[in-house]
DNA sequence: TTCCCTCCCCTC
DNA sequence: AGGGGAGGGAAG
């Protein structure tokens, strides 16, 4: 009888492979571990065990596998069902998900190594031509890979050769695959239990009389030991905290007096202790907290549509805590890493140990330790916080799913596949958990506000501010009358100026908030209007002040900064438009005693950078705190009595069918961080256009008038949530032959596929890497089976490949679009 | 993704 | 003729 298991291979592949195991294997593996298993000429990957059965393939020989890798499936049976809906539904390969879904460190590396063995002794042995080649490759590196044997005697088939030096015993196979997990150790010191008597440590200072520096160890020992009883004393902390080299602790440690040992840490740990607070809600929030309950008694889906500062954690840790009572595990999704830290310390003060923390910031052995506790359900890790990628923790007992700020685009994933939506991913996998989901948001996306209306979802509003502060006043500066007027300076209107001066001199705070990075975006000639342009991709360069470099965002490609036109040689080169770096750069000059720091991409880099800056903010190390979006995302400071934002009109007209509902939702949030605890707060909004709709929504806290106006907009326009979207993206660096083989795939598909299709469009940067890139949209009706369409799209593909000219064009499909 | 094969172009 | 690079197909 033979027995075979079918494996999902980390790789873009549409199949699952097959592969040959023996009967012992057969009953020992069990579906979800993972298989080291030959894939191609000679790599071996790590596959996933998905199903186990002893029907021989037709066309093929199947392989053997190479090794099992695990005692315990990694994977649990609700996430490949998971995975199967997200690589159908988002048009991936299930591989794709594996992929993406796994940290990286469980996918093991492969390399099979020779080495040659000690205790070979050559006069004894006759050696063939190729076994002597081997041989000699050995005098000069100590070991050999499969491709480099294969270099050497210049044939594929070296396996025979191999063979032959393993019988003679000239070399030795290393562990083919090696696990890159590694847990972390550290030392730690101890007492000798000899010393721990009275008598002992009389003994002991008379031992060290001698030895002033030793003595010095000893008594900062005890000073740390007493400060917490029952903690351990790491060799670190000793390092650390008192002036004393690694030669004196060692020295003491080999008299005998310290002993040193080893314990297996987390990486992941955290300072403070939880101090089990009673929450205290507020009337608003317990109305809402009980709502949310009795919904979930009928609905699995609840939104919590509650205005900005109206504490919605609190409704949060109160909704968690029903579920944690249950035993139940609880995911925590937010759209940023930079969220996690304020949100992690806030929940630990409740939960204390339960609550985990998995990003892509974690390094992989991180990742793999809140993994393993995850899939031990461990009550570390019942609570975890994440960004969108926790979705793929091995949860078997989830309970509650929280989304906060449910709008942020940052939950769609766009490259690589999988691209999924975290948010409507996060739906699927709590109906196969039987868990609830929980979304929360102060401006809820137009779909998830309308699936409301439909009660589809339950809602929940939250309409006081926590603490009764009021909203803050919103302001609306005309700036093309400013300028008209000469009352601006720089980019700052005499109005905002003024605010800032006012606020400051109170000793409170500023946050000014400009949707752009960088410096300038762009350099201009003044004589003949030359912009450089990146040689590779279809835009400008971008100026960075800093580097005194332009770049493109797009490829990297950077040259210096030029001090003459490339065209017309004139030396009069301008900065056009302006980013955060030029707003920072103002502020100085306009404001000398004001301490002025930057958010942004380029300032919060690195592990902590994001820390750093939000911490020098909070302890009022800076008055004036200039950024990017990231400002908009649910940070409380609570001494910020004024926000500023620098130009609303550069989001509003951005070529995308949500631009209105993003501005609204980037400055609602933008003026929510204004005025928090008892101070009220103002807002001023500079714009060219401060009687258009949107602005004029923002200002009066109109959530529904836009809500409407867009949802009546989507119907007409033809967008979510009427229709769904697929979008298509054709790459190739042929120009002529993207532009035929789009037009070709464009008329197959509006033929067949009997629904709305859009182009093919050239989108506004059209060429990247030296590719042209071509865009077709396709929308689905509501009322249209989505399946179908994506079946007969997928079809198309098909035949689009097998026309010979347009193989060599890549597509990627993107479902949901956002 | 990786590898191998084929085809084509370039150089010697 | 031979080497090198690009493009296409297959992998169990």
């Amino acid at each position: 009888m033979a027995y075979f298991v079918e494996v999902v291979l980390p790789l873009p592949l549409p199949k699952t492979f097959t592969y040959k195991v023996s009967e012992t294997e057969f009953a020992f593996i069990q579906l979800g571990m993972r298989i080291a298993v030959p894939f191609g000429k000679s790599k071996i990957y790590t596959a996933l065990a998905i199903e186990l059965h002893q029907k021989p393939p037709s066309l093929y020989e199947a392989k053997e596998i190479h090794q099992i890798l695990d005692t315990q499936p990694i994977v649990n049976q609700i996430q490949i069902e998971h995975w199967q809906w997200i690589s159908k539904y988002y048009l991936c390969s299930i591989g794709d998900v594996y992929r993406g879904a796994i940290p990286s460190a469980l996918l093991l590396e492969s390399e099979t190594v020779l080495s040659q063995k000690a205790d070979f002794d050559i006069d004894n042995v006759a050696l063939s031509d190729d076994e002597y080649l081997v041989y000699e490759a050995f005098k000069t590196q100590p070991t050999l890979t499969l491709n480099e044997v294969m270099k050497i005697l210049n044939k594929k088939n070296v396996f025979p050769v191999i063979q032959k030096l393993l019988d003679k015993n000239v070399l030795k196979l290393q562990e083919e695959v090696t696990e890159n997990y590694k847990p972390k150790l550290v030392r730690y010191i101890r007492l000798s239990p000899e010393y721990l008597t009275n008598d002992g440590l009389a003994i002991l200072l008379e031992k060290l009389k001698n030895a002033e520096k030793q003595k010095q160890v000893l008594l900062h020992y005890f000073k740390l030991a007493a400060a917490d009883k029952s903690k351990p004393i790491s060799v670190k902390k000793v390092l650390d905290t008192a002036s004393i080299s690694q030669a004196v602790l060692k020295a003491i440690i080999d008299k005998g007096i310290f002993e040193e040992y080893t314990l297996q840490q987390d990486r992941i740990t955290f300072s403070g202790v939880a101090s089990k607070k009673e929450l205290q809600l507020s009337e608003a929030q317990t109305i809402a907290q009980n709502e949310i309950v009795k919904h979930f008694q009928s609905q699995n889906v609840c939104l919590l549509h509650g205005i900005t500062a109206s504490g919605k954690t609190e409704v949060y840790i109160q909704t968690i805590a029903t579920f944690i009572q249950k035993g139940s595990q609880v995911l925590f999704l937010v759209p940023e890493i930079a969220l996690t830290t304020q949100l992690v310390s806030r929940l630990r003060t409740f939960f204390g140990n339960k609550v985990a923390v998995f990003h892509s910031k974690y390094n992989n052995n991180e990742r793999v330790e809140v993994w393993m506790q995850v899939m031990q359900q461990s009550e570390k890790a019942q609570i975890v916080i994440g960004t969108r990628s926790a979705l793929f923790l091995p949860f078997l007992n989830l309970g509650l799913i929280i989304i906060d700020e449910e709008h942020e685009q940052t939950f769609k994933q766009v490259d690589p596949a999988p691209r999924y939506h975290a948010r409507d991913t996060a739906i699927v996998l709590a109906n196969l958990c039987k868990a609830k989901v929980l979304l929360g948001s102060a401006t809820p996306s137009i779909e998830t506000y309308y699936n409301t209306q439909i009660n589809k979802y339950a809602l929940v509003n939250l309409n006081k501010r926590f603490g009764n502060v009021t909203l803050p006043e919103i302001e609306l500066v005309n700036l093309k009358e400013a300028y008209f007027k000469k009352q601006m300076s720089g980019h700052f209107s005499d109005t905002l100026l003024e605010e800032i001066n006012r606020v400051l001199a109170n000793g409170e705070q500023v946050i000014l908030f400009q949707n752009r990075r960088g410096f300038a975006p762009v350099i201009e000639c003044m004589t003949c209007g030359h912009v450089p342009q990146c040689p590779q991709c279809d835009v400008s360069l971008t100026f960075h002040k800093f580097k005194n470099q332009l770049r493109c965002h797009y490829c990297g490609y950077a040259m210096a900064k030029p001090t003459n036109c490339h065209s017309c040689s004139s030396v009069e080169l301008l900065t056009k438009g302006f980013g955060t770096e030029q707003i920072q750069q103002e502020l100085i000059e306009l404001l000398p005693n004001a301490k002025i720091g930057r958010m942004d991409q380029d300032t919060t880099r690195g592990k902590f950078g994001f820390e750093k800056i939000i911490d020098s903010f909070k302890n009022r190390e800076l008055d004036i705190l200039v950024g990017t979006q990231m400002l908009a995302k649910g940070l409380d400071f609570d001494n910020v009595t004024l926000v500023g934002i620098m130009n609303a009109d550069n989001m509003l007209y951005h070529p995308d069918f949500r631009a209105f509902e993003r501005s609204f939702q980037m400055m609602t949030q933008v003026a929510g961080r204004a005025g928090r605890a008892e101070k009220k707060g103002k807002v001023i909004v500079q714009t060219y256009n401060p009687n258009h709709t949107t602005i004029q929504q923002v200002t009066h806290s109109d959530f529904l008038g836009m809500y409407e106006e867009q949802l009546y907009d989507r119907k007409i326009y033809k967008y979510p949530p009427y229709f769904r979207l697929i979008k298509l993206t054709l790459k190739h660096k042929d120009f002529e032959k993207l532009k035929e083989g789009s037009m070709w795939l464009y008329t197959m598909l509006l033929q067949n596929l009997n629904v709305p299709v859009l182009g093919p469009e050239e989108p506004p940067i059209s060429r990247i890497r030296n590719e042209y890139i071509r865009t077709i949209l396709i929308k689905i009706p509501q009322n249209q089976p989505l399946q179908g369409v994506k079946e007969a799209l997928l079809k198309m593909l098909n035949s689009f490949d097998t026309v010979s000219q347009f193989r060599s064009i890549k597509v990627t499909l993107n479902v949901d679009v956002y």
